[in-house]
DNA sequence: GGATGCTATAACAG
DNA sequence: CTGTTATAGCATCC
């Protein structure tokens, strides 16, 4: 999968298949470290220590285009941006969970990708496509799911869609000769649930001698073989996922999608359109197959800038991925409290701030010193969403991803959210997690987020 | 086709 | 801030 962002000296930037952007990053300017804003619990002395967010309401200097609205709440003598900031130090990986868990899942996917390879007829050519948060730097707290893609390359196939918004494709093979997947078609058209059940079936085998991983039993609707792993007290889940790689055209319902225009260029927007686009199979239902863009959100969050330099080392910082670590935050902490909001998963959270960067493309309009009100700005489009029913598919603009939500979770929802924003820090009830490891510490003097931490949602 | 090298990103220590 | 450690992922070499 993409990231192509990433790795090898790029020979050239446009090459027919590099979406590279032409953001060949000189050599000078790699070796980029992380930020280092993040290091647990703050330090606990009065000096500014969310590196980053030191002045959320300080002026941002020449933006190009007009701030967010501020909403008038901020709250008392705190410093949203700080809070904030806080919240954000209790969300990443930790470095050993984070070794521990790769370990096991790379231990598991590389027996799976054997025995495909090497056991099995049908899926001999299969390639392995790591997607979700985890492998876009964007899972937060514990590494605890996986999804990887396994991928069968197709040539000559007729792709149909099925039903009305472009979620759901047929696949036909044309004028084929005998091949592997002879066993799934009925009419040449090849059927997703048997070919899922045997891809399934394979899985198994591939994980029978291992005693700690434990295959889930099939959900129907659901594209994915998940497997519980339980190594050494480690619980980690991983989604296996079948899909069909197509290289042609991406389907007309594409056309109006993925706005990336102003934010990334048309030129960008190309490339990516030029590369294949991936149909999931689920079990039951019909012979249909779900499209899947996966492998471009990873590509666009990698390079979310709108300018090159976006986030490089000694550039300017931008806040769009720490925007969208809050939100699904936000998201699964209501949730964890509220049985009313199962439905909702980090694939909205993730599509809303794919829609927002298209909404305020440029850099300046998600400054790192401005996320408090770049968060503000986005949980009100979550909210609007929400309060419409609505929220388009960012590659299938047809396709609304809460059509299977219920008004009444919505309403809900948009309620919890415009209460969290309104209250002056829509995260004080976030940032109240204990620190990952125990607190040894008392509360900070800097502020209620503590104080907080067992008070909301509770 | 596996080993190796290089780079991007991130956590984290000083 | 700089430097170190770690995973991921591409390219290249043998």
């Amino acid at each position: 999968m993409a990231a192509r962002g990433r790795g090898g000296p790029r020979k050239n930037a446009d090459g027919p298949k590099s979406p590279s952007r032409g953001r060949a990053k000189s050599p000078a300017v790699r070796g980029r470290r992380g930020h280092a804003r993040a290091r647990g619990p703050s330090p606990r002395t009065s000096e500014p220590d969310a590196g980053r967010a030191p002045g959320a309401a300080r002026s941002r200097g020449p933006a190009p285009s007009p701030p967010p609205p501020t909403t008038g709440t901020r709250s008392r003598d705190e410093d949203p941006g700080r809070i904030l900031q806080r919240t954000l130090d209790q969300l990443p990986i930790r470095k050993q969970q984070r070794s521990d868990s790769s370990k096991i899942i790379n231990d598991v996917v590389q027996k799976i990708q054997k025995h495909m390879e090497t056991k099995s007829a049908s899926f001999k050519d299969i390639q392995k496509l790591t997607t979700g948060s985890y492998y876009e730097n964007l899972k937060i707290r514990d590494p605890d799911e996986f999804d990887v893609m396994f991928s069968v390359p197709m040539t000559r196939v007729d792709v149909q869609p099925f039903g009305l918004d472009g979620a759901f494709y047929t696949v036909k093979m044309k004028r084929h000769p005998k091949g592997p997947l002879d066993a799934f078609l009925s009419d040449d058209i090849i059927c997703a649930s048997t070919m899922l059940k045997e891809f399934r079936d394979e899985v198994k085998k591939a994980i029978s001698a291992a005693a700690d991983v434990k295959v889930e039993p099939k959900k129907t609707g659901c594209p994915a073989v998940t497997l519980q792993l339980d190594r050494s007290g480690t619980k980690i889940s991983l989604d296996v996922v079948l899909s069909l790689e197509v290289r042609s055209c991406w389907p007309s319902f594409t056309t109006d999608g993925m706005q990336i225009g102003n934010w990334l260029g048309t030129k960008v927007r190309k490339e990516y359109r030029q590369q294949p686009f991936h149909l999931v199979a689920k079990y039951e239902g019909s012979d249909a197959w779900r499209i899947s863009f996966s492998h471009v959100e990873k590509q666009i969050l990698t390079n979310h800038g709108n300018k090159k330099t976006c986030c490089e080392k000694n550039k300017k910082d931008c806040c769009r991925k720490q925007c969208l670590k809050l939100l699904k935050h936000l998201i699964e902490q209501l949730k964890a409290t509220n049985p009313d909001l199962s439905k909702f998963c980090s694939y909205h959270a993730k599509t809303t701030l794919l829609h927002a960067c298209t909404r305020r493309p440029t850099d300046g309009e998600w400054v790192y010193a401005d996320l408090s009100q770049c968060f503000q700005q986005l949980l009100k489009d979550f909210e609007h969403y929400l309060k419409e029913g609505v929220l388009p598919n960012f590659f299938i603009p047809k396709q609304n991803l809460l059509s299977s939500v219920s008004k009444k979770s919505c309403q809900a929802l948009a309620r919890l959210i415009e209460e969290q924003r309104n209250n002056g820090f829509p995260l004080g009830s976030l940032s109240l997690l204990p620190p990952p490891s125990a607190p040894l510490l008392p509360p900070l003097p800097l502020g209620p987020a503590a104080s907080f931490s067992s008070r909301c949602f509770s």
